[in-house]
RNA sequence: GCACCCGUAGCUCAGCUGGAUAGAGUAGCGGCUUCCGAAGCCGUUGGUCACAGGUUCGAAUCCUGUCGGGUGCGCCA
């Protein structure tokens, strides 16, 4: 696979002769490589790049080459000649019915529809889709959820979460060795005060998993505790220094509080459909040990300086416009350590022990200029070698109607569970009402599809970097590109071949793409493996989301205008767009479960 | 003060390495069901791409500046 550079599209250079490949190459890169053969064949410099894309209007073909406007100003010529010569050298036999040029220079190229019959059979036929597997896989950490033990999960945990998920699931469908890293909140000084009031609550309601009910209830009697009681909050700071001395007792406190919150939040990952699991935590704790030498290699290497009492590294990399540089402390005066220092022995674990040669951070945008600092801190001190990519992929805040960040009524934090329950109650009130005749089980199983699914999808459509505004009305509308329409157009081809009474399967024949619509899916679902590329690249969801919508939207004018199983269809017209259905409803189900979204089969 | 992100239709958002007449959804208006699921489809109204310069065959996209909104900036994570 590519190198991870992120950002930009690079035209593959690569070569490979076409036989040696077990999948083909999506059209967008067969083409590539057909138009730069032909514009090497001219004479065109070979780093001039090909420029394919597919044709945002109906009437410039199927795809575009805009090579020739850029290429011919470079070579100083005539951009409209240039093209007449590309085209004349370029050889699409067998896969484009007409090429044409147009305006000062642009290549239309018309795809044949046998051709794209062929293409679609193979994917119909393939366990992948005719989604390549990667031929160098890459270890990849992906850092995400990460919630705070000390309290419940809420709102703020929700994007981090199912974006790094999705993420985790692309990249492992790709082929590539995924290490999930759930970097959770576990040390600190709030966890004196928790064990402190574990402790005490323990005497009065019998076991841990009584006194922890509700974390975050437990939360706040601790932090009232604090407040009013004088003693108690003595008794607090003294367990923070006894638990980070290694205190027997103070360990065994705490590893009590740990599994209850945890067991919390494995429960919230079960009810996501997110694939987390215990086994994936690497707490801050984990890497208590390693903070004291991380500061002393950065003393040895003279790039820790002692300011205030406090060490401190100044990052020239990051110096303002008057120079000063960016000040970064790593350890407290004290002697205490920060997350800026947990976060480097994290990286240095990450790279020494699991390999990484990727690694992914999707946390909070706010946090952009620690993560830089940890990146570039990391390089300097050669913890990090440069071929290793480090990435923060930053997400913006989720925001209510007013604009502001999403709160309760009355200004608290939004608890996940209590969001979760409330999006499958209105989507079962929805199925209820649209389909009242599903037995219950089904309804409810449905409603927990429809709307767990709702609140990821309406999350992950968006675009990762951008505040977005949550809003039931539009997540569980059930119009428009959100999930519940996707589920909807896998349900309609389930239907269908109900219907039909036939299995995908036994379906061998020849597809004909004998209709406009039928021609627009297909080129659609053929673009696939280019959209799910380009989602690894960049770490941006949405650009699938965007592409199952279309696939989804096509299908519907396509099954409008196509009639399938009425009178006076002929089998072979049948069966052909049987298993354009069928390659619809896979790509779907195939896509949706990279999103971490669930299908059925009616509701 | 400095740094980063953002500003596109009434609302919510796309717009891919700079490409042709800036696209969806929703809201509004008008149609479609003796026919495969109407949670659907078709049509239509609606934008000075915040503003001003610059780069060039071509700018929503790249550069500079201005205005407006958000976030962050040495001992919380």
């Amino acid at each position: 696979m590519a190198s991870p550079t992120l950002g930009r599209y690079n035209s593959p250079p690569f070569v490979f002769s076409y036989s040696d490949r077990i999948y083909p190459m999506n059209i967008r890169e067969l083409l590539n490589q057909k138009v730069l053969n032909a514009m090497a064949a001219v004479g065109v410099p070979s780093d001039l790049p090909a420029l394919i894309a597919p044709s945002k209007k109906a009437g410039f073909g199927d795809y575009q080459a805009n090579c020739a406007m850029g290429a011919a100003k470079a070579m100083g010529t005539n951009p409209r000649e240039l093209a007449t010569k590309i085209v004349a050298a370029l050889d699409l036999e067998g896969i484009a019915e007409k090429i044409e040029i147009a305006g000062p220079g642009f290549i239309n190229i018309d795809l044949k529809p046998e051709w794209l019959g062929e293409q679609i059979a193979k994917a119909q036929r393939d366990a992948r889709l005719q989604v390549e597997q990667v031929s160098s896989p890459q270890n990849v950490v992906i850092d995400y959820s990460g919630p705070n033990l000390a309290k419940e999960m809420h709102v703020g945990h929700l994007r981090s979460t199912i974006i790094g998920d999705s993420l985790a699931r692309l990249l492992e469908f790709q082929g590539h060795n995924v290490i999930r890293q759930n970097h959770v909140g576990d040390w600190g000084t709030q966890f004196g005060m928790l064990i402190a009031e574990l402790e005490e609550q323990l005497g009065a309601k019998g076991d841990e998993a009584m006194a922890l009910k509700d974390l975050e209830v437990f939360y706040q009697q601790a932090k009232k505790h604090f407040d009013d009681d004088e003693a108690f909050a003595n008794k607090a700071r003294e367990y923070v220094v006894r638990l980070q001395s290694g205190d027997a007792q103070m360990l065994k406190l705490w590893e009590q509080f740990k599994t209850s919150s945890l067991h919390h939040s494995t429960e919230i990952y079960q009810q996501l459909n997110v694939t987390l699991k215990d086994t994936d935590v690497r707490g801050e704790s984990f890497y208590n040990n390693d903070l004291a030498p991380v500061v002393k290699e950065l003393q040895n290497q003279g790039l820790a300086v002692e300011s205030d009492g406090a060490q401190v590294v100044f990052l020239q990399e990051l110096a303002d416009k008057e120079g000063n540089p960016s000040p970064m402390i790593i350890q407290k005066q004290g002697g205490g350590f920060l997350y800026a220092t947990t976060d480097l022995a994290a990286l240095r674990y990450r790279v020494n022990t699991l390999k990484a040669n990727r690694i992914m951070y999707f946390i909070d945008a706010r946090q952009s200029l620690h993560m830089q600092q940890v990146f570039t801190l990391s390089r300097n001190a050669k913890f990090v070698d440069e071929s290793v990519s480090l990435e923060h992929l930053a997400f913006g805040t989720m925001m209510g109607s007013d604009g502001k960040p999403f709160k309760t009524r009355t200004g608290g934090t939004v608890k996940l569970a209590e969001l979760l329950t409330e999006a499958v109650e209105r989507a079962g009130a929805l199925v209820s009402e649209k389909n009242p005749d599903l037995p219950s089980d089904e309804i409810a199983e449905i409603s927990r599809k429809v709307g767990i699914g709702s609140v990821k999808y309406a999350d992950l459509c968006k675009t990762r970097t951008n505040d977005y505004i949550f809003s039931w009305e539009s997540m569980l509308s059930f119009e428009g590109n959100t999930a519940p329409y996707l589920q909807y157009a896998f349900t309609r081809v389930q239907s269908i071949f109900r219907k039909a009474g036939v299995t995908p399967e036994s379906l061998t024949n020849a597809i004909i793409i004998g209709t406009e619509q039928e021609k627009t899916l297909a080129i659609k679902l053929l673009q696939f493996s280019e959209v799910l590329d380009q989602v690894a690249r960049e770490a941006m969801p949405h650009l699938l989301c965007t592409y199952l919508y279309e696939i989804a939207s096509l299908y519907m004018t396509f099954y409008e205008a196509c009639p399938i199983l009425k009178d006076g269809i002929e089998a072979d017209v049948r069966d052909s767009r049987l298993r354009l259905c069928h390659l619809v409803a896979r790509t779907i189900q195939q896509g949706l479960e990279l999103l971490g979204i669930e299908v059925m089969e009616r509701m």
